[in-house]
DNA sequence: TATGAATGAGGTTTCATTCAT
DNA sequence: AATGAATGAAACCTCATTCAT
């Protein structure tokens, strides 16, 4: 009766945006499918039309951004040969992502973070990332990087980072791009080949 | 007929275990005051006696918790003349306590992560770390290591420290000591002075 | 398998019958959700459909009731130009509801005397007694009895009754049809103009 | 420690002052023994001392505030031969010790609107109330006032003035002392022998 | 006498989920 | 596909009361 534009993923994608804006306004146990259904304009029972239950939702949600960021960094991104500059894309672009979606970026550290993270849903996001991995892989190889572990290299270039986004998405520090040039000279300065 | 085994401070001390345990197991979202009650052998009603209600427990424990592993990092420790050797020593002494209070660990981590952590308790936190603070604040007075906000220089050293704390713990992929090193020697790289 | 009594508003319905007979047996603090639901034979979760909390289900409860009894006392009556029959009429009319519903007249009493009794809710209640008072003021302007508030008219006409009401309704004496019409007659001599 | 004057009773009436002034401010169940032991700067195991339970404290409170609202009204009265200036004297008693007592007498009001005005109980506070009720039985025999049956009399004279003075404690409405003077005047013009 | 700590029972309310429509 | 009504289970928290001190 006010809802004209009932097509099928409007209602989905409702319930995805409300649920992402609602957990990180109150938290994982703050929330719940009766406040997501209501701030979505939507039933309780629709919800489960499209997810299996809550837990379900939480990780088709998790999967979704996490894949949504990986588009966002890598679009029109073709690496060159200055390896550094490469390098320097992805950073920045990581950082844009969380700028632009704090909330997305928000949900992805806290469920991250917590006990729902299951061992299958973290290596589903995990191969999400590959093709930025691949890029830093293509910098080993060439040479132009330290020869270091993939795990290693994600704790020493992107946990910085997150750790800047948090901290400017709290409001509790504002990061200036002169903090970032810095953060990432630094990174670049350890890990590049002598 | 009578609980032989409580004296003032265990039942606070046991409820507080239990808490920490369970969160780790089960998320913010999945523990309840009765779960807690049940683990810890005490009534519902007696954690009430000790915290004002549930999030005031949670936040009580956290900056406990931080508390406690400041104390770890710091206990018995005088910063000499070689800053790279200072350095090191609280590099490691953080991953001591990751690895050896791994529960503590995580619940710091999924506290610091979730909405839960207001600014005044975020603050209070970060006050507990000040010690530490001062440490690196020597070196770069001493010209030892590059002149960076405490901010960066948290970003910079211990984000990558916790994110390897975390992949160890997750049991998804093993970090050996090498791999600290490694990582230790390239941050120091990136962070020393020309 | 189905409760096949269950159409929209008979649950409702059922709620507040027990509710008032509930209260009545065993007081504001008496009763509890969990009791009530129980004795409609209807979860506790469904009185929330219905009612936004207790109280609010106790301030519905109230008007409605109230309502109800000035519908009962003006029921087909037409006030006619004999003012000293008019008044009997809404005399004996309160007692009859008293008499016939002494569940919703003792829950009205009890709420009535609560500090549940919130000024807006008195005021609507006060409200729908307009009518009745109406008559009240007719006869007053016709000279019939003497010129009193409101106020005054209320205390020394109904509050009497009740008074009555509840000592027969409590069952520690009973009230006689002579009792009443004594009654009445010394109100009314006292009231009428000389 | 802090509490220098713990002579026997002063804790005891502590507790029944806390007790009435909490219990009309949130009503029987909005109190509970805890509130009342911390406004009364006393621990709840000591309320235990003196009251048997809670129902048996309020039944306690209920009946000594009314012995205490009769002394009051026949504080330094001696009946006289004008039975109007006697039945005059008791009327104004009466709200005045409304007046003076709002917290005892809406405690009053609302116990005995309330199912714990057990039939015992209710005796018991009749009583209490013999003395006052002698007076009127004289008026009558003398041949003052129409002879009436005790109930009809408490209800004709007592249940009007309550009602004044719980409309006027609630402060929705002012009763001005031409008021009480003229509905003490229509009570008497009712009830006083032609 | 007086108490703070303790608790089982039960309070109100919300939960995730289902089902008839 | 979509929903409002319904609910058992469980959430947080408070209750009246007891007991060792």
């Amino acid at each position: 009766m006010v809802d004209m534009r009932s097509l099928d993923l409007d209602k989905r994608d409702a319930v995805c945006k409300s649920a992402v804006r609602l957990i990180n306004q109150l938290g994982f146990d703050g929330v719940s499918i009766a406040k997501i259904a209501k701030d979505a304009h939507v039933s309780p029972a629709t919800i489960y039309i499209y997810f299996e239950n809550k837990e379900d939702m939480l990780k088709q949600l998790y999967l979704q951004l996490k894949q949504d960021m990986v588009d966002f960094i890598l679009k029109d991104f073709k690496p060159g040969q200055d390896h550094k500059a490469n390098f320097k894309h992805l950073f920045y672009q990581h950082w844009f992502f969380f700028y632009q979606y704090p909330d997305s970026f928000a949900f992805i550290e806290q469920f991250a973070n917590s006990p729902l993270l299951t061992c299958s849903c973290a290596e589903m996001g995990f191969r999400f990332y590959q093709p930025i991995m691949a890029i830093i892989h293509g910098a080993q190889q060439a040479g132009a990087v330290k020869p270091i572990s993939q795990a290693l290299y994600n704790a020493l270039v992107f946990a910085p980072l997150l750790q800047l986004a948090k901290l400017h998405a709290s409001g509790r520090q504002s990061i200036q791009p002169q903090d970032l040039e810095q953060v990432f000279e630094i990174i670049w300065a350890g890990l590049k080949t002598d």
